[in-house]
RNA sequence: GGGCGGAUAGCUCAGGUGGGAGAGCGCAGCCCUUACAAGGCUGAGGUCACAGGUUCGAAUCCUGUUCCGCCUACCA
């Protein structure tokens, strides 16, 4: 044969077999005409990223999911795509801008968004490229961007149509906002974390003398806008105080104490003070007064303070203006105390700046009808959520779900289409831009400043990739999708809101199922982030142990319902399962000859086989392809990648080629060629490069030129007279290697041995194979019979059909063949009293089903067999002792 | 406050419907046996967190406890 590579050089195969791959449109549904569709869109990465763990692990299950369905001969899509994420690019951008002493301001907003692009195109191709590197088999010719012309149509049509319905609306009441950022954020866009802070009690004077009412607060700041008092209506302690009127010190305003049930007695003094400016449950206490509180807004939107919060403050940051009330209340003598008290405190979740409740106009998705469906729509199964426990999750989140904030207050994303007449006022929504007022006539319009939440686009990923609103065969053809699959840390962000924007403007699904993976971690369990210093580079795991051996450790990992705790020396032990199939094709290799060109595998072979050994690789192989395609059905991956990494290693290489090694002949020169190309079909989804490099170089007839478009493996029957059959070798051999491992019997040391067989099967299967057990147990002579008897001065090694026996030149040690024999006397002792009990027990011979009765029995009496024929070496042995 | 998940070999983790526990790595011993020392063979190592319960039978189902992790919430 040609000569094949002493070993597999990754990275060469790589950019060869993938750019091989995509010149050939093989990533492109259309190879599969036929098919039935299958599509995955990509959960968009920002266009900002670069690939981490998390992305890897996504988009590797997503690969192996296409690349299964696809050599199944489905139509299979997966489509790529970047997200414009609006927050987290603009701040990328304003930070470099910072660094050549600009902002955003001074240079205006169009330049601004000038400059966004200039950069998105610079780095924006960053992590699709690391995806190539991947493996990732993405139809590149349809890569959407979530700012492209057609996405950017489907928004407007998604806002104005929701508009229409009544189902968006602006309002001014209290936000998440970030001074920062400048910007509204949504509920979700604010991470809670518990905090050390300062829980302060402050005495407000009663306007008639009388004394004063104590409030305790985390945030005495806001004091300068509170608007009331309050206490349960039902706290004794404060009954007499309803109604009467404080005195709020540092503002010399005065203020009333009412009544909300809401009020807990038991906290603090029983005494809250309300902010309806800056404090959401203050807010809505404030309106449930009758009449409404008013509202104060003393922190402007940089995070400082504003004139309302009085002369002496205005301008102070709010952390300053804490202090400073500190202070000042301090030399009032109002200050009655101060204790640490932990609590929890909003931050932005792109910048962990501390969220500041503020009250501005903002649109709004108005989300429970939407959320009713979607809720629906998992309850009744039409999505099925993939591990199942995340459905609670889902359903607690959608039930208990708030209107939804979209607008933004930054300048990179899709525009809100809504313009405001400068005349008269009117609010015109519209797809294109409005020349005229509709109602005035006048051309004095404006436009919204404000852009959409980056999830709104992303929302509507399913449909707005597959070209709607147009009506395109794409989206004819692919929509609903498959799966998504996804991290569950945008299962609300993305997952339910795509289902919502699905069911309403598709009237339908937009996928399947959704399969939630694992959060990638570090060894010690750590998310990893930067800050941690604990993040592990895809692309470096992938530079040191290649693409094959990095996804392949990705997926054995991707246990569902579990976080990864990514270890590099797994990567490191996958690589040299790559070295191990590498070799045994080498072997393989050399053993064909120029007369093997283009072989015809057919399938013919997998019922042909005459050996035993080439029969019973041939039915694990059928169980091997039965089981990993049901774990890939129930995304099991690692089930999959494990089943075809036991087999390969363990059964192919370990045992059969071994067994080949005896009896090279044509025949099994074929099923040694035939079950290695199985293998490297089975393991092409997880390992792309490693198997389409070694299937290029086999000597078979192909009927596709890639091992990409080929046909994936599919079950046949299995042989279980072989697999048992084959069990007697196995015992054999063991019986044999423990003997000699134990005895520490060096290898070349060949070995006498006789095998007493305890029925005529198991006597014949033996005697037509004893040229397995020669060169596999490395034996001299074997000699069996079903009236062996031991021989003198020989090594003993039971099991459950047969016993064998090794003589040895030299005395025998006595002592400690007794003991190891003892040993396992005993063992087996205490699982036949195990079983005796069980088999006395009425109740279990009365309750437990029928075969598993029979079963025990089974197991009973094979041991009692195998405990006599121990119990007679033993005797022997003691025998000859004396 | 509510919810979810985890606790199995020294380490990292598997164990779809209950029928006396597995892998990889590591460890010990013997081996360069003509595909592979990135390898082969053999072996040691576990009261399946704890306490109850259901059952003929529990790592697996139920209840509670402890310890970890996460999600969620208008805890002044």
């Amino acid at each position: 044969m040609t000569e094949f590579p002493k070993s597999y050089e990754p990275k060469t195969a790589e950019q060869k077999w993938y750019e091989r791959w995509v010149e050939k449109g093989y990533f492109k549904p259309e190879v599969n005409p036929e098919g039935a569709p299958f599509c995955i869109v990509i959960p968009p990465p920002n266009v900002t990223g670069s690939l981490h763990m998390g992305h890897a692990l996504n988009a590797t299950l997503q690969d192996i999911l296409t690349r299964w369905k696809r050599m199944q001969g489905e139509k299979a899509l997966w489509l790529p795509g970047t997200d414009h994420a609006g927050i987290a690019t603009q701040n990328v951008v304003e930070r470099k801008l910072a660094e050549e002493g600009l902002d955003r301001h001074t240079l205006g907003r169009d330049a601004f968004i000038e400059k966004v692009w200039q950069w998105k195109k610079e780095y924006g191709d960053r992590i699709t490229h690391q995806l190539r590197k991947l493996g990732a088999s993405c139809d590149w010719s349809r890569e959407r961007f979530t700012l492209d012309e057609g996405l950017s149509k489907a928004v407007r049509e998604v806002f104005v149509r929701l508009y229409e319905d009544g189902l968006i609306y602006r309002a001014t009441r209290l936000i998440n906002w970030c001074p920062r950022c400048r910007t509204a954020l949504s509920d979700l866009e604010v991470e809670h974390e518990d905090l050390e802070g300062t829980l302060t009690y402050i005495k407000y004077p009663l306007v008639d003398g009388t004394g004063h009412i104590t409030v305790a607060t985390t945030r005495p700041e806001t004091m300068l806008g509170d608007t009331a008092v309050a206490v349960n209506p039902d706290d004794e302690r404060y009954k007499d105080f309803i109604g009467k009127t404080v005195e709020l010190p540092l503002t010399g305003r005065t203020i009333p104490i009412i009544a909300d049930k809401e009020v807990d007695p038991s906290f603090g003094t029983g005494a809250l003070k309300i902010t309806p400016g800056h404090d959401f449950n203050d807010e809505a206490i404030a309106k449930r007064q009758d009449p409404q509180l008013p509202s104060i807004t003393v922190i402007g939107e940089d995070g400082r303070m504003t004139r309302l919060a009085g002369e002496k403050y205005k301008g102070l940051d709010r952390y300053e203006c804490r202090r400073a009330v500190i202070e000042d209340l301090k030399e009032l003598g109002l200050l009655e105390k101060q204790e640490r008290y932990s609590h929890s405190v909003g931050h932005c979740y792109r910048c962990k700046t501390t969220i500041e409740p503020y009250s501005t106009p903002q649109w709004y998705v108005k989300i429970e009808p939407l959320a009713k469906k979607a809720i629906e729509a998992v309850r009744n199964k039409k999505i099925r959520i993939i591990p199942e426990s995340w459905e609670n999750s889902y359903f607690s989140w959608m039930e208990n779900i708030k209107d939804w904030c979209i607008s933004r207050q930054i300048w990179w994303g899709h525009r809100i289409p809504v313009w405001y007449c400068n005349d008269c006022g009117e609010i015109i929504v519209s797809r294109e831009e409005p020349k005229t007022c509709g109602k005035c006539k006048s051309e004095n319009l404006k436009q919204d400043p404000d852009v959409l939440d980056t999830w709104f686009s992303s929302a509507l990923w399913p449909f707005s990739t597959l070209g709607w609103p147009e009506q395109t065969e794409d989206l004819k053809t692919f929509y609903p999708t498959s799966v998504l699959v996804t991290a569950f840390d945008i299962l609300f962000f993305w997952v339910a809101r795509m289902i919502m924007m699905g069911l309403r403007f598709m009237d339908d699904v937009p996928f399947r199922d959704v399969y939630i993976h694992a959060l990638v971690r570090d060894a010690e369990g750590q998310k990893m982030s930067k800050s941690k210093g604990n993040v592990i580079d895809p692309l470096i795991m992938i530079d040191k142990y290649g693409t094959d051996a990095f996804r392949f450790t990705l997926a054995a990992f991707a246990a569902q319902g579990r976080d990864i705790k990514f270890s590099e020396d797994r990567v490191q032990g996958y690589r040299h399962f790559i070295n191990k199939l590498w070799n045994a094709t080498r072997f393989i290799l050399m053993n064909l000859s120029e007369k093997h060109r283009d072989t015809v595998l057919s399938t013919d072979i997998e019922s042909a086989q005459q050996t035993l050994a080439s029969r019973w690789i041939l039915s694990r192989l059928a169980f091997t392809i039965e089981e990993v395609n049901s774990a890939l059905e129930d995304y099991r991956f690692n089930d999959a990648a494990n089943t075809i990494y036991q087999f390969t290693w363990h059964e192919f290489c370990d045992w059969y080629i071994e067994m080949a090694k005896t009896e090279m002949s044509e025949e099994v020169r074929l099923c040694l060629l035939y079950t290695l190309e199985r293998i490297l079909r089975l393991l092409h989804p997880f390992m792309p490069f490693l198997t389409e490099e070694i299937w290029q170089q086999l000597p078979v007839k192909k009927e596709k030129d890639s091992i990409t478009i080929s046909e994936y493996p599919r079950p046949f029957a299995r042989n279980k007279a072989a697999e048992t059959e084959m069990a007697y070798i196995m015992d054999a051999i063991t019986g044999i290697r423990t003997i000699r491992g134990e005895l520490n019997i060096p290898p070349s040391e060949e070995l006498e041995v006789y095998i007493k067989t305890s029925t005529q099967a198991v006597d014949r299967t033996l005697k037509e194979n004893t040229h397995y057990i020669k060169k596999l147990a490395r034996a001299k002579t074997v000699i069996t019979g079903m009236d062996i008897t031991k021989p003198k001065g020989s090594y003993t090694a039971v099991k459950d059909y047969l016993e064998v026996y090794v003589t040895l030149k030299g005395l025998i040690d006595i002592s400690s063949e007794l003991e190891r024999l003892n040993k396992e006397k005993k063992k087996l002792e205490e699982s036949i009293l195990f079983l005796q009990k069980k088999l006395h027990n009425e109740e279990f011979l009365s309750r437990a089903p029928k075969h598993i009765v029979e079963k025990e029995k089974e197991k009973y009496n094979t041991l009692i067999q195998k405990q006599e024929k121990l119990l007679e070496s033993i005797e022997k042995i003691q025998s000859l002792e004396m």
